[in-house]
Parts: C-alpha cells; structure tokens; sequence
DNA sequence: CTATAAATGCAAATGACTGGCAATAAGGAG
DNA sequence: CTCCTTATTGCCAGTCATTTGCATTTATAG
C-alpha cells in the first residue's frame, strides 16, 4: 500500500485530511507488516502528535475498514490486530507470537477441489482464512 | 468426544461433578457439531437446569478450555464461540455464518514444504488455523 | 461423618470498543 | 482570502463479553 493510494482513495471519499489522521496513517505505513492493536497504534502515534485520542484512532481505523483499506484479525480472545492490506491478489501470514510481524506467504490451499468437496457435502463456502502462528528470527532469537 | 473421556479427564483433574457443570457438559456434548456463543450456551442450559449462572458457564469453558476439551473460535468481532474439541487427530472446519453449525474436513493443507519455506524465511511455525466459512444447507436453503 | 478444597452466585470491575453531542477545522465555492 | 458546509475531533458516558473478589455452598476423599 502506498501513500498515494491511501491520499487518492481517502480524497474520493470526501474525507479530509487532519493532523491527527495524518499520523495515523504514517503510523500505519511505517508498521505495514505488523498487527498493532488499537493502543499500540495510539501509543505509537501519541510519540509523534500528543494530541491524539482513543476515539480518533477508533473512528479513523473504521474508516479505513470501510474502505477496504485494513487487514484486521484477533490478536487474542479480546483485542483485535490491524494493519493496512498489502496487495491487491488473495494470499495468506505468517504472524509472530512475540512482535506481531507478518509475512504474506504467496499460497492459496484452497484448492477448487476442497470446494466442491464442501458443496458436496452441502456447504456453500463463501470464504476462508489461513494464518501461520510462529516467532519471527528476532523474536526466536531472544527467546534462546 | 465422549461423556467417558469427558468425566475421565475431570476426575484425573481433581474436579467435582456439580448439578451446573453436568448440565453444561451435557449442553456441550448435544451441540458437538455447533459453535455455541458463551450467552447461548448458558440460554440453552438454563432450560435445563434454572439454577445456572453466567460465571459458572464462563469459568466451566475456562476449566475445559484449560484441559484442552473445548475448540474456541471468534463469532464475530467480540464474541467467541465455543465448541468440544472432536476428534484426537488433526483437522479443519467448514463452519455456518448463521447458524454455527460446524462439519470437520479431513484435510490441512499445511504441508512439510509449506513449513521448510516459512523457515526459510526464519519464521519457526508453531500453529496455524483454517477455517472455511459458508452457508449450511439448511441455512442456504432459508435464504432463498 | 467431617474436613478441606473446589465450585458457585452475586455484584462490581475490566477492557475493548461505540455513540451522542457540542466544539473545531478542512477545504471547496465564490 | 473569506465564508460556509460538513467532516472530524474530544470528551464522556454507555455497551457488551468476559473476569474477579469474596462470602457461601457443596462434593468427595479419608
């Protein structure tokens, strides 16, 4: 995800561009390839602009939902995980346990063979995910 | 699963067989094929037994959860599902965006060569989930 | 039968997230 | 540049699933 794409596709929303925003979103670029809770990225973003609430990274982290611009998944049984999509073909993670990196893995298993093993059995599959839990090489390092 | 394997495990675990957990136990075991919310779980107990409580019903999925007997997903974005674990080997689900019900698929797609990539890159893979997700036939059926 | 440790119920707390509402500010029109 | 519309923010209170503290009850080993 560029920034152009994330400016344009804001900009044909109507959506205005604050300084509060604008940090969200540097903050999500320079962490595309980790899932940062919703405090994480406040935290993050109040280094750079105090004057940053809970609700804005909330209501701007929906926004980008909306707009098809965020990946989110759950992090544990009660906080979810968000980063910005990374490309526009279908594919899968690897998440550490430790960090939150992800690393896309360029692998689809589902084969259309295991769809229609599904129909068969009755089930109209609409969709699926496949996520890869680990420890990244610096996490697994520090663990040793 | 069965209610022997079930009971078996508790005792080895030094838990007492009260009037809710048999009652929840018995819930659990009726729905095997479907993911309960924590809410409907302890509604449909409730019918059977009055006496129940919401904490009971949490710190009983908590217990089993703990003795690695229950299967936990996400529903929805704060809302988990639970479910006894099924089999003792590896496997996947097809599970009903309505109604819940869930069917095992007897195939994971993770091969060793999927693994030896992800270590490639220095990831070290400890888990992974896949889920399909879908309309039952019942549920399709309703929709028309 | 009794002691003890597990389990329950209640009420209050937690923690992520959402909604109402008034105040602020972006940015296009003129 | 100024004005006006409307998006956006901040604060605060509210939700909702889940958890915790604590006093009370109860299962079960001995």
């Amino acid at each position: 995800m560029t920034l152009d794409n994330l400016l344009k596709t804001l900009h044909t929303a109507k959506c205005r561009m604050t300084s509060q925003r604008r940090t969200i979103i540097d903050v999500l670029l320079a962490n595309e390839n980790t899932l940062l809770s919703a405090d994480h990225l406040l935290k993050l973003c109040q280094q750079k602009n105090p004057d940053i609430n809970t609700t804005t990274v909330y209501r701007n982290l929906e926004l980008l939902d909306a707009l098809k611009l965020m990946y989110t998944v759950n992090i544990d049984r009660n906080t979810m995980g968000y980063k910005l999509v990374c490309h526009d073909y279908h594919h899968h993670h690897m998440i550490c346990l430790i960090c939150g990196k992800m690393e896309a893995i360029e692998y689809c298993p589902i084969s259309p063979d295991l769809i229609d093993q599904a129909t068969a059995r009755g089930f109209s599959i609409t969709n699926h995910n496949l996520e890869l839990y680990g420890y990244c090489h610096t996490c697994h390092t520090d663990l040793l």
